[in-house]
DNA sequence: GTCTATAGAGTGATAGAC
DNA sequence: GTCTATCACTCTATAGAC
């Protein structure tokens, strides 16, 4: 019994899941628990910091996601077009047309921002500064990128918010839209 | 029978504070108490449904508020320009320049959403109808107001995420710049 | 034997309800 | 203030890979 049953990538992926239907403060070690199929002893095995450390470790996974999915893609890009396509993509699958929560947003906005401020801050640092570089490849001026990719990281989290307000994807949806079609509001 | 010592409106304000703070699942009693100086008793002869009905009742707190400061403008405002700038000087002030956090945003984020959708729903949806309404004052057309109103919710909501994700309360007042000019943005 | 991962009884503190 | 349930967490034990 000594092989692990659940890589570290699996463990993660299941611990962000509760963290993003709960919070930190909502979830549980028994709802953790329960998502990894782990009892308390082995999870703390994992994560001797306790919660604590497991959000820690959540928050540079989903950062590693991110770099992947979406940061990587960006930077490849030769347009700023096809970065903003390639993006608007990947975060249409990641946040499930809508339906699911930016945790780096729900901590920001909670108690928890206070303990994880600094991943919290570096992760949407990252995602503006990767996106307004993109846009400096079609010839934007460095200052105005970065303000239009800070407009687009905010809309982007708006539609977050609203379509969970609302229990409709739509806001999410147009809000990548307006991203892909930078023509009405990037500048 | 003693007189209370905090009027309704004096004593949801603190609640208010409290939940902003910390969020629904956050919030302990006792940091209820201590914000209005109540004991556990008394909280409860006031909301006999505990923690769940002062939430409810903060809610409805908080819409009253937008009503007053928000939506009236809003609606008397005789031009769209006049109503963007009066909404957006009551926000900058609401939301303390970005510092403070929109509590039916936080809690639809949340796992509260499963029990406060109606009034997190109902809010989001007064709000956006009425700035449609504002901006119809200039003759746009009604599909176009409700897109460029929700745009402008979102660009507000996430310049909240960000302003506090970031620790910066710039990304904030810059989302209200975008709503006052929406010359860049709103079509 | 050693090391690593799982396991779970048991701790005190604190939760929200009444 | 009193209640019980649940909280996050500790500690010791065990099973199997090396």
């Amino acid at each position: 019994m000594r092989k692990s049953a659940l890589s570290r990538e699996e463990m993660l992926d299941r611990l962000l899941e509760v963290f993003r239907q709960k919070g930190f403060e909502g979830a549980s070690l028994v709802d953790l628990m329960q998502a990894t199929s782990l009892q308390k002893g082995s999870l703390y095995h994992h994560f001797p910091g306790g919660k604590g450390e497991m959000a820690e470790a959540v928050l540079a996974h989903v950062e590693r996601l991110f770099e992947a999915m979406v940061f990587a893609p960006l930077r490849e890009a030769t347009t700023a077009a096809n970065g903003l396509a390639a993006m608007s993509r990947a975060l249409e699958s990641y946040f499930a047309s809508g339906a699911k929560v930016c945790l780096p947003a729900l901590m920001g906005l909670g108690a928890s921002r206070d303990q994880f401020g600094a991943a919290i801050e570096g992760f949407f640092e990252r995602w503006i500064d990767t996106l307004a570089e993109t846009l400096a490849k079609d010839g934007m001026p460095a200052e105005q990128a970065l303000f239009a990719s800070e407009q687009m990281v905010a809309d982007i989290q708006g539609g977050i918010v609203l379509a969970r307000a609302l229990g409709r994807t739509e806001p999410f949806l147009r809000a990548l839209g307006r991203v892909r079609a930078p023509t009405a509001g990037a500048e």
